[in-house]
RNA sequence: GCCAGCGUAGCUUCAAUCGGCAGAGCACCGCAUUCGUAAUGCGGGGGUUAAGGGUUCGACUCCCUUCGCUGGCUCCA
């Protein structure tokens, strides 16, 4: 006897063996139709598979309304696009097709390289599939039947993975269709009719578990969702992600540059950029100051033995420029980092507990030799200024510390108007020997890590294993901007190992009179400045709040009869602190008003002979359009106020399907 | 670094049929126009088609090498 208990809380009791289908088709045929796929005890089943015989399960039907239906669907189109691969061309290896964010892929080995060129007649072939309707049935067997089929099917890739990935397990299961089958845990929907539109995206080279230095496989890119409608706009959003690529904004807008002759990966602040960056420093340094933080400034290039006492050059070696070498032997690393160049201030006279906590805060410019392939506009350079500093601290001290660098980081992301942020904890992976300290430092650290973010309640944390530094925990700023992209911003780190006597051999007197091991904090909540900057640029459009914004004002005339009057409002402008320029050029207001909008000026303030006559100014507002004429002091304070509130006025919210949300199937 | 794709004027707006005279729009400069809330008209300058080599009577176009960029993978102190 099986009790099957549904969402509505109603009991249903069987004494036959059942599946879910059949409990849908009892329930209504519309819905036995809907139905995709059943959560049983909380675990996705196929709607075929057979329920237990006794016992009592909770179930859910999962039709296509179901957030968990997409992947569902996207990871059945992987297995209509290996499909249609193999269709198509000769010596396929499967590899893995799992689904991702904003849709799914599969890993395949083959002869011929893919190209998008080959896109049309894979799309055709998987169209006819699903046509076809075929339903995805389940095949489970024991390892050794599993593993037979797979030698005998020549997917070496998929013996070598039920030998390895799956040893634990006594039997698994595959996908039958036609004549495709492949390994897989599943469950699918019941037939390829259900994938209502798809579209394959990109192909891109991959490697093997993820193991550079095994063979690379072809990764497919495709998307699938259940109606043509939801694809489209789906692409929309993706357009308009790419429509706010800092790189292309960078350019038009004159924020940045990059130059090959210079070298890649090497930033350029333009005028314009400069200015966001400043104001930027500005804000910062002030928060800084408010919290205690002491700025410093120390050199951008260090001898090599502080390096390689610090462990960044020993670790690092192979992505740092390479040491400048002197004729007397000496050599000087660009610095990769700033906390040595701080340890080294640390260090230079005796501290007290009474000096604690010490806070050393510098925008420093760093440089790494970052592989080519990872290069990317401002969000990937090789070189960069963290907004970095380091706390030293006694072990009462790390929670209050910790928590002040999460609460300026909160404080500085809502300014900005982001305020939705997850925080990643990177602990120690115990099997890996790339960390240096010792193990009760790293628990240590860990634990104090663990125990404030507790605390603090922080949104969607999450501990990941092996994705420490290696000389301490880490918690990583995961920003989501507003179309729901996600940025990994800075972090706040954990550090018992640098200030230990193996590294730096830091200490202070105690209240004891007896030296003690400071613990070392470093912090860049915002990473990079670059990166930063990078981020906002998508994220307000390149459409600045006032504050931010290069150009706060422009004023226009609408005859060169009053120029004069106009470069006084300039001159007044510009004396009253705003950041002003002026279109006097022979043409219509029109034409001028339209350049501003494109070059998304805030404020525009149109001048005439009727505002020449009253000594005011015709305001209109970016966003929306003519304001009315006011007396330039009403308008100067108008946009004073906004200025001084930081106020973020442009509000979008939406959700590209590129950010969080990514699936965590193996299939 | 690896896989794949791409590289034409300042422009991530792009054209050039089979290998047959490198051409538009925007921007820029000049002249005219002096205009009231998203494009005034006319004219002009601007190119070693990323660089180098090869095939060919002839190369933007085909082949090779290098550089750069894009999408991923790996990495990210």
């Amino acid at each position: 006897m099986l009790k099957v208990t549904l969402p509505d809380g109603s009991l249903r009791e069987y004494s036959t063996r059942v599946r879910p289908i059949d409990i849908a088709t009892e329930i209504g045929p519309r819905l036995a139709k809907a139905t995709l796929a059943a959560e049983v005890d909380g675990r996705l089943m196929g709607v075929g598979e057979a329920l237990p015989a006794d016992g009592q399960v909770s179930l859910r039907l999962i039709t296509n309304k179901d957030p968990k239906a997409l992947d569902l669907l996207r990871h059945s189109c992987a297995h209509v696009m290996a499909r249609a691969v193999m269709r198509l061309f000769e010596g396929v290896q499967l590899a893995f097709g799992p689904t991702v964010a904003g849709g799914f892929y599969y890993d395949l080995q083959m002869e011929h390289p893919l190209s998008e060129a080959d896109f049309p007649k894979i799309e055709a072939e998987m169209a006819k599939i699903i046509r076809e309707n075929e339903p995805f049935e389940r095949v489970e067997m024991g390892r050794d039947k599993a593993r037979q089929l797979c030698l005998d099917l020549g997917q070496t890739l998929k013996v070598e993975h039920i030998d390895e990935g799956l040893a634990a397990e006594a039997s698994v299961s595959f996908y039958r269709q036609g004549e495709f089958i492949d390994l897989c845990r599943g469950p699918h929907v019941p037939s390829a009719g259900a994938i209502g539109a798809f579209k394959l995206l990109s192909v891109a080279g991959a490697y093997w578990k993820g193991n550079a230095s095994r063979q690379q496989l072809q990764r497919l890119y495709g998307t699938a969702f259940f109606s043509k409608q939801e694809l489209e706009e789906h692409l929309r959003q993706v357009e308009e992600a790419k429509r706010r690529d800092h790189r292309v904004l960078g350019k038009q807008l004159e924020l940045f540059l990059i130059d090959p002759a210079v070298g890649s990966g090497l930033v350029f602040w333009l005028p314009k950029g400069a200015v966001i960056r400043h104001e930027l420093e500005n804000f910062l340094y002030g928060e800084l100051i408010r919290r205690g933080y002491q700025p410093v400034n120390t050199p951008v290039i260090g001898n090599v033995h502080l390096y390689e006492t610090s462990g960044h050059y020993p670790y690092y070696k192979d992505s740092q420029f390479p040491p400048i070498e002197m004729a007397d032997g000496e050599r000087y690393l660009l610095r990769p980092m700033n906390c040595p160049h701080h340890v080294t201030i640390y260090k230079s006279k005796p501290r007290s507990y009474r000096d604690l906590p010490l806070r050393l805060a510098e925008f420093g410019t760093v440089h790494r030799f970052e592989q080519s392939g990872e290069l990317n506009g401002m969000t990937r350079v090789r070189g960069f200024t963290q907004d970095d500093a380091h706390i030293f601290c006694t072990e009462d001290q790390v929670g209050d510390e910790f928590r002040g660098c999460i609460e300026m980081t909160q404080f500085v992301l809502k300014t900005l108007g982001l305020d939705d942020y997850r925080v990643r904890l990177g602990f120690r992976d115990p099997a890996s020997d790339k960390y240096v300290g010792s193990a009760e430092n790293w628990q240590r650290a860990e634990a104090a890590l663990e125990q404030v973010c507790r605390d603090m309640n922080l949104p969607d944390m999450k501990i990941e294993r092996g994705e420490a530094a290696f000389y301490g925990p880490k918690a990583d700023f995961v920003v989501a901007d507003c179309i729901g992209r996600e940025w990994q911003l800075g972090t706040v780190q954990l550090d018992y190992n640098l200030p230990s006597k193996q590294r730096f051999a830091l200490e202070y007197i105690g209240a004891d009179n007896a030296p003690h091991q400071p613990v070392m904090i470093h912090r860049a909540p915002f990473g990079s400045f670059e990166r930063f900057v990078g981020m906002l640029i998508e994220h307000f459009a390149g459409a600045f709040p006032l504050w931010l914004a290069p150009e706060q004002v422009r004023v226009m005339v609408v005859s060169q009869k009053v120029e004069p009057y106009g470069r006084d409002v300039q001159r007044r402008l510009s004396e009253a602190g705003l950041r002003a320029s002026g279109d006097y050029r022979a043409e219509k207001i029109g034409a001028k008003i339209r350049d501003a909008q494109l070059e998304l000026v805030p404020y525009m303030f149109v001048l005439g002979g009727r505002e020449a006559e009253q000594g005011k100014v015709a305001v209109r507002d970016r966003l929306e359009g003519d304001l009315g004429a006011m007396p330039l002091a009403e308008a100067v304070e108008k946009l004073q106020n906004e200025i001084q509130q930081k106020t973020v006025r442009q509000v979008v919210k939406g959700s590209a399907g590129l950010g969080r949300g990514s699936a965590e199937n193996e299939y």
